[in-house]
DNA sequence: AATTCGTGGAC
DNA sequence: TGTCCAAGAAT
């Protein structure tokens, strides 16, 4: 047999039916895909690794399991769960999405790669890995294992994102006509497994004698990037307002926290609770939790668009270029500045934050009192869950 | 076209 | 240790 008789594509295919891995969002060979398990897949997956994902998706489809699930789903819930993922646009925009599918489609997932680009959340790359992957159309799909293969493939030396369209071109003309999304998932795990951003193992490549930044013997210099700019470092302020979980009643009428606000109302009807939906076992804990003097933090709901959009958090004073101290603190009360910082990465800038400390009580815009013991639940980001990790250690 | 969106792991 | 990077989208 020539092997030169063989397209790329063939070949590919060939080595995916033996190394494909086995993940919980794949069917198995000759089983349909779930539309929706594909989907939630793309959208999780989307500039998130494998290892991230895998136990967040099992999480995931076993509270939420299908379109019709997830659109009746509340959107704190759906927030809360999707804490600690990042990009949390994604959150917003697979309700949107299920939302959508449910009142203009009849409850029926758009089978085209143009009908799918037009739900929120879906752009180009996942509009076509979903139609391809769970729907079979011949899509040309680009992510970056593609952008990485074929831009080594063909040597393709002019830098992203300039050379976008060629890669696009050079992936259109590989993409076969049958099995697109088996295609698409064999270019991932090509990426992921063989054709590494750094030290490829073209040894064990099934396209190396294709692939001309072998034959040119750098392949890792593929592809070629534009240098990124620099990372500026900001400053701000995080506040951390605590009370008691139960002291007195008389601004709690006006102001109650959801516990709070259960207790009061059973007191006044004379009937037990209902349970909080952070607690479990309704008064028993309620009462239990106020006799032992557990203790409640402000939080917060974040803006819906920007950083961190929609995100349940802790206060937060503005991010400038030198520390803030005090500005726009939640209360006015006496702020005891705590010894650490917190530092946090984002992808476009630097955050180093200050915490101060103060005990309070009362009402505040958009506040909501959180259980102290149950801060977990509460579906912060990382950013603000360091930063009650930092105050805990030091108690 | 260039920015703005998180986070954690590999090296 | 800092740098790079990941199944990108929206504006």
């Amino acid at each position: 047999m020539d092997a030169k008789r063989l397209s790329i594509a063939d070949k590919l295919l060939a080595w995916y039916d033996a190394h494909r891995r086995d993940l919980p969002w794949r069917a198995p060979p000759g089983v349909a895909a779930d539309p929706y398990r594909v989907w939630l897949s793309e959208v999780m997956l989307q500039q998130t690794t494998v290892a991230t994902v895998r136990p967040r998706f099992e999480a995931w489809v076993a509270r939420w399991p299908d379109f019709a699930s997830l659109a009746a789903a509340e959107d704190a819930d759906v927030m809360a769960a999707w804490a600690g993922l990042g990009y949390y646009a994604r959150a917003r925009n697979l309700v949107a999405a299920a939302k959508a599918v449910a009142a203009d489609h009849g409850g029926a997932f758009p089978r085209t790669e143009a009908a799918l680009r037009t739900l929120p959340g879906l752009g180009a790359y996942t509009a076509a890995a979903v139609a391809a992957i769970a729907f079979g159309e011949r899509a040309v799909v680009v992510d970056a294992n593609v952008e990485r293969v074929v831009s080594r493939l063909f040597a393709i030396a002019r830098p992203l994102p300039a050379s976008r369209s060629a890669i696009r071109a050079a992936a259109d003309g590989i993409t076969p006509d049958e099995r697109a999304g088996d295609f698409a998932q064999a270019m991932m795990d090509l990426g992921s497994a063989i054709c590494t951003p750094k030290l490829p193992r073209c040894l064990l490549c099934p396209l190396q004698p294709d692939c001309r930044a072998q034959a040119q013997g750098e392949p890792d210099r593929y592809p070629v990037k534009a240098a990124k700019k620099a990372k500026p470092h900001r400053y701000g302020t995080i506040f951390w307002v605590e009370r008691p979980f139960l002291s007195i009643v008389a601004p709690l009428r006006v102001h109650p926290s959801p516990v709070r606000a259960e207790l009061v109302e059973a007191q006044e009807l004379g009937a037990p609770p209902a349970t909080h939906p952070s607690t479990s076992s309704g008064r028993t804990e309620l009462v239990d939790r106020a006799v032992r003097g557990a203790r409640e933090v402000l939080l917060v709901r974040r803006p819906p668009k920007g950083l961190l959009g929609g995100m349940r958090a802790l206060p937060t004073g503005p991010w400038a270029d030198e520390p803030p101290g005090l500005a726009k603190a939640p209360v006015a009360t006496d702020w005891t500045m705590h010894n650490a910082t917190v530092e946090h990465g984002f992808t476009h800038f630097d955050l180093t934050l200050a915490l101060a400390v103060a005990n309070g009580d009362g009402h505040h815009p958009d506040g909501e009192w959180w259980p102290l013991d149950r801060l977990d639940e509460a579906g912060l980001p990382t950013l603000f869950a360091k930063a009650a990790r930092a105050l805990r250690r030091d108690e």
